[in-house]
DNA sequence: TTCTCGAGCAAGCAC
DNA sequence: TGCTCGAGAA
């Protein structure tokens, strides 16, 4: 029961009572299927609110969520319920990933591993694979031998499904099975070699958690640390994740998983629609809740969603229903090419800002990064502002590579592979000079404590021209070190040691270093380095903007956003960009009818983004890259999954103006030469 | 040994 | 289109 207090919040809050049913749930597992827009965050919150009103320890409640920015806002608005903002912080809440880290390192010794070990990032395990490749042997021009990138898939599928390479590579890199022996020697030498160099990737932190989980001695002491477990976005779990949900579950913790099985979109991740369909199946005695009153959409809008969510008949059955009445049916915008369609876009965002909608309420989604190049060029051009999330993650941009190198040094200075990238920002060193300045520096095998007293001897191999930038560098790593130093001032340093290598190397070094102060930034609110290093490597920022300084009021920009990274968020007026059919479904993922209905789920997540208007683009003549050799363009038609039934529901607007005059061929045969050749005879 | 440049080829979403 | 690799020059 409620007391009065949180009876009159939650009134307040206006739950509806299948989102009050599921914040008062007590006992056995609870599953909520939470629909687009249906008050999936308010429910959670206020079920949070709930446990502790009714004086739950904070600190036994375990969040995951899918973003860190997901865990904030849960405990925001849980906190607006309660009032007492300090209870509610010591929830434990965050990834899978980060979670799993902080048990990791609290039982490192019952793995087996060392207490310091270090942590690799997608991009740093490839590069590790790519070490081992070329050791073994496989230099990366062989004829059709898969790169690293491919390798590195290759390995997380097979590790995550938990099942055979042979059969992984088979199913889904047929085209690399010739190799199929020399890629599994490859990855038994990346796991030795992640052994002997103390790291861990992405992939162990969750297989360590699990094992962990399910050990009997370690087990029940860490389920012993919760009584709630509540999970976010359950159907973008994968097998080793619903593992660890599980044992949690039978050593005692209440599981509380909230998702929407129609929006299940990283099965690339090898997350699965399985875990939250087979819930009820699994969790022994499951109450389900069902919430389908959408608080954010109008109707019109919708009944599209409703429309291509119809087509799978697969899942838990829903009808989104609007509670809001009234709206503007969706438009369905046909237009000649890409850059008619960026132009189209610009046009109702200005317009609709004229109306009065700030830019940040209005977003442009594309089912890739580099479906909106050519629109950031006429925004440029137009001078509007935006953010950018997804596509070329941040941490992937060479200059941060660099200054978390030597922050992974201030940490463990024996990295090798952070070095060897440090020393060759110089000018006149490459990989020749790094490792005979790395022979020195790091000796055979040799400790690290002793290492900076033979800096100056390894700085001897380096020209003399590299040699004050790097022994600056050296130093402020060093300083970065001392664990008296705080994070903010320590990677302060390690900036300003950065900089003139930075400015040197890269073209724009300005702009990126401008970056790396954003990081800085962040730096000062971490406790200590390492975990600071560990937060970014784990829950990445988006954007360069995520980290900055909280802009200004009157700062207003308009939001680019992969649909990915769209999940969960809404805006007033959404612009779904290059929905032909190719890219919805993406031409790679058409092969299957799993890969064709998870391309259905992701423009079931971007349609159901929006809350007052709705315009789909579809260019009739595309670019993309050659597959083999001939056109680079393609003509399309309107993604498959706006069929008729659907298409009547839009309004549908033909594109302005001059539809023939660049139409291909309109000149027939005729060639119009410019030469200037003659001027240089 | 480092750097530059051209050829060849691959492919997205992300903790 | 943009990365990676190999060839060849400084």
């Amino acid at each position: 029961m409620l007391r009065p207090s949180l009876e009159r919040v939650f009134r307040q809050d206006s739950l509806n009572p299948e989102q009050r049913l599921a914040a008062e749930h007590r006992g056995g597992p609870l599953l909520v299927l939470a629909g687009a827009g249906t008050g999936k965050t308010a429910t959670l919150s206020a079920r949070v609110a709930s446990l502790l009103d009714e004086g739950a320890d904070p600190q036994r409640i375990l969040l995951l969520t899918f973003t860190r920015r997901a865990a904030r806002e849960m405990i925001n608005r849980t906190s607006s319920l309660v009032g007492e903002r300090a209870a509610v912080g010591k929830v434990t809440g965050g990834t899978f990933h980060s979670v799993g880290h902080r048990f990791v390192r609290s039982y490192a010794s019952a793995l087996g591993l060392p207490a310091d070990f270090g942590l690799l990032d997608a991009g740093d395990g490839a590069d590790v694979l790519d070490l081992v490749r070329n050791e073994l042997g496989h230099p990366a021009g062989e004829r059709r031998f898969p790169r690293k990138q491919t390798l590195a898939d290759i390995y997380t599928r097979t590790v995550n499904a938990q099942r055979p390479v042979r059969e992984i590579v088979a199913e889904l890199f047929p085209w690399c099975e010739e190799h199929v022996d020399a890629v599994a020697g490859i990855l038994r030498g990346y796991s030795a070699r992640k052994r002997s160099l103390g790291v861990l990737d992405l992939d162990d932190l969750l297989l360590h958690w699990r094992a962990l989980v399910q050990d009997e001695t370690t087990g029940p002491h860490i389920a012993g640390t919760f009584d709630h477990v509540l999970v976010d976005e359950y159907q973008d779990v994968n097998g080793i994740q619903a593992d660890i949900v599980h044992s949690l579950h039978q050593r005692g913790c209440s599981v509380t998983a909230v998702g929407d099985d129609f929006q299940a979109i990283y099965s690339f991740r090898s997350a699965s629609v399985e875990h939250i369909l087979g819930f009820p199946g699994k969790f022994e005695g499951t109450k389900t809740v069902t919430l389908d009153r959408n608080y954010r959409g109008t109707q019109p809008l919708l009944d599209v969603a409703n429309a291509v969510s119809a087509q799978d008949a697969r899942g838990y059955p829903k009808v989104l229903r609007a509670t809001r009445p009234g709206g503007n049916r969706p438009q369905l915008v046909q237009c000649r090419d890409q850059s008619q369609e960026a132009e189209l876009v610009c046009d109702q965002v200005l317009a609709d800002r004229e109306d009065g909608l700030l830019l940040r309420e209005q977003a442009v989604l594309a089912r890739t990064g580099h479906d909106t190049d050519l629109l950031e060029l006429e925004l440029s051009r137009r001078r509007i502002p935006y953010v950018k999330y997804g596509g070329l993650r941040y941490l992937e941009a060479a200059h941060v590579k660099d200054f978390l190198a030597a922050l992974r040094l201030a940490d463990a200075p024996g990295d090798e592979m952070s070095w060897f990238r440090l020393l060759q920002l110089a000018e006149g060193v490459g990989p020749g000079r790094s490792r005979r300045v790395l022979e020195a520096l790091l000796g055979r095998g040799e400790t690290s404590p002793r290492l900076w007293e033979r800096w100056p001897a390894a700085a001897a191999e380096l020209p003399s021209s590299a040699r004050p930038a790097l022994t600056a560098l050296a130093g402020a790593i060093r300083a970065a070190g001392d664990t008296d130093l705080p994070p903010g001032p320590a990677t302060d340093r390690l900036r300003t040691a950065l900089d003139p290598l930075v400015r040197a190397h890269y073209a724009d070094g300005e702009v990126r270093m401008q970056d790396l102060a954003a990081l800085v930034t962040a730096a000062g609110e971490a406790s200590d380095l390492r975990t600071f290093f560990a937060e970014v490597l784990l829950d990445p920022p988006a954007s360069s903007q995520d980290l900055a300084v909280p802009p200004h009021l009157d700062e207003d920009w308009l939001v680019l956003s992969t649909v990915h990274s769209a999940k969960g968020l809404e805006w007033q007026s959404v612009h779904l960009i290059a929905a032909y059919d190719g890219n919805f479904p993406a031409d790679m993922a058409a092969g299957s009818a799993e890969g064709i209905a998870e391309e259905r789920r992701l423009l079931y997540v971007a349609l159901t983004r929006a809350r007052r208007s709705l315009r789909v683009y579809s260019p009739h003549r595309y670019y993309h890259r050659p597959g083999g050799s001939g056109d680079t363009h393609g003509y399309g038609k309107v993604s498959r999954f706006l069929d008729g039934e659907a298409q009547a529901l839009f309004d549908v607007v033909a594109a302005p103006g001059d539809s023939h005059r660049f139409a291909p061929g309109a000149i027939g045969g005729a060639r119009v030469r410019v030469d200037v050749d003659e001027l240089f005879a």
